[in-house]
This record gives C-alpha cells, sequence and structure tokens, in this order.
DNA sequence: GCCATACTTAGGTATGTGCCTAAGTATTAT
DNA sequence: ATAATACTTAGGCACATACCTAAGTATGGC
C-alpha cells in the first residue's frame, strides 16, 4: 500500500462521476464562479456543491469566495497522484515495449 | 462529450474501488488465477468474483477459463484511455509550464 | 431599508454498490 | 463412482451516493 494511497483514492472516487469530470474538464479551461459551473446541467444547485465538495475534498479542486460569489478553480498538479499509479500499473508486456519505444497492440481491438 | 466517454466512464467507475485497484496492481505484474486472486483478501469468493466482472466490463482484464480454472489477466492498453483524458486535463498553466519542460509548483503543498 | 442574487444548510428519497450466505455446476483426483 | 476443488448463481441486507425540495444566510444594488 503506497504511501499517496488516501489521496489516490479520494480522486478516484471523485471522477468516477461523470458531472463532477465534467466539471474538471471545464476547470481545466480556466477558473470559474458556481453559478457559471452549474448552468451546463440540468440539476438543482445543491446538487452541484456537493459534487464541489467532493472535488474539494479530493483536492482537485479550490474554491474561494469573494462576496457573495465563490470562485472554483482546477489545483495544478493535483491530478499527478493518478499520474503516478498508472505508471506503475503497466504489464511486464508494456514496460518491455516502453524499452524499444514501441506503441504496443491491444489485445482486444477498441476504437477510441 | 469525446468518443471514448463510455469507455471512460467504466474504467473509472471500476477504479474507484481500493479491492479493484489492488487486483489491477496484482495483475500488472503477471496473470493470475482467481483463487490465487482471492488469497489475499478476507472476503467471500463471490464477492470477490463480481469485482472481476466490474474490471472484465470496463475492459480493464480478460480472463479465459481451461477446466475449471480460470485465469485472469491485465488487458495491455485498456488503461491508455485514462492516460489520454488525464492529458486533456492540464491547466493552462501546467501547459505552459510542459512547454518550458518545468516541473510546476504545487497550490497547496501535498505530500505524495 | 428592501429586494434580488448567490450560494448554503437541512432534511428526505431512490437507486446503486459492496458485501454476505446458501446452494448450485463443472472438472479433476482417487 | 465418489468426493474434493474451483468457481458460479441466486438472493438478500446495509450503507453510500446522487438527486431533490424547502428554507436559510450573507452580500450587493437601488
Amino acid at each position: 500500500m503506497p504511501k499517496y494511497y488516501d489521496e489516490l483514492d479520494a480522486v478516484l472516487r471523485a471522477l468516477a462521476d461523470p458531472t463532477r469530470r465534467a466539471i474538471v474538464e471545464r476547470l481545466a479551461k480556466s477558473p470559474a464562479v458556481v453559478s457559471e459551473l452549474a448552468e451546463p446541467f440540468s440539476m438543482a444547485l445543491p446538487s452541484l456543491m456537493q459534487h464541489l465538495r467532493v472535488l474539494e475534498n479530493a483536492g482537485l479542486v479550490t474554491s474561494q469566495k469573494h462576496g457573495r460569489v465563490r470562485t472554483v478553480s482546477l489545483r495544478p498538479g493535483s491530478l499527478d497522484v493518478l499520474h503516478l499509479w498508472l505508471g506503475e500499473q503497466r504489464t511486464p508486456a508494456e514496460r518491455h515495449a516502453d524499452r524499444l519505444g514501441i506503441h504496443p497492440i491491444r489485445t482486444t481491438p477498441k476504437e477510441i
């Protein structure tokens, strides 16, 4: 069990939800205020706020309130932990391919 | 909504669970049979099998049965979709740092 | 001061998820 | 043939999660 276990767990749980992923995608472009974030979703505000709380608890997002407006932004580097974990889950075959600089072939095709 | 949306969703849902992540970590080393996979977990077999089904449905894992033994292996390249998505969620600051080859500084420190 | 705005808090519901036990089925060993 | 092994299927239970509505609480504009 690696040291970043809890952080990774929180991050993956947070990203497992499509709404939260959409929020992250939106914030990757630029910070936004809550009402701005809420607009594309047909969802009551409290529901969206809950998602923001999950993202914030996972460390993916920060926010600060100025007056009555809360601005939310993606926390740079917060996805590194996932990147790190991903790097460790390469199969021996993939590691071998890495060393040769080969793009590995998928066992079963699946268009992306 | 990108084309790999459904695949990504399935993969992230699957990886959101610690047991399933542990299975993936184990399989990254080498394929294994079900009873071998089950051993480290204090969990009834059917519960573990359910996790395997989730991983298989997400395309992260394949398995084949020879006689009464089922061998499970990690599907090479199945994590690419996550890698791809991750690459797109870089903040403008991070993109800038990429171009300069700089390792970005975390907004809030958090040891990994 | 008064009202609109921008969240926030406090509940409540419905579905999903992770786990279990009990009872199969198929395959291999004796 | 009998029995042990290696899953599999079926069903159930408890808690988590994603939503909702209704009713706050600040803050800013008039």
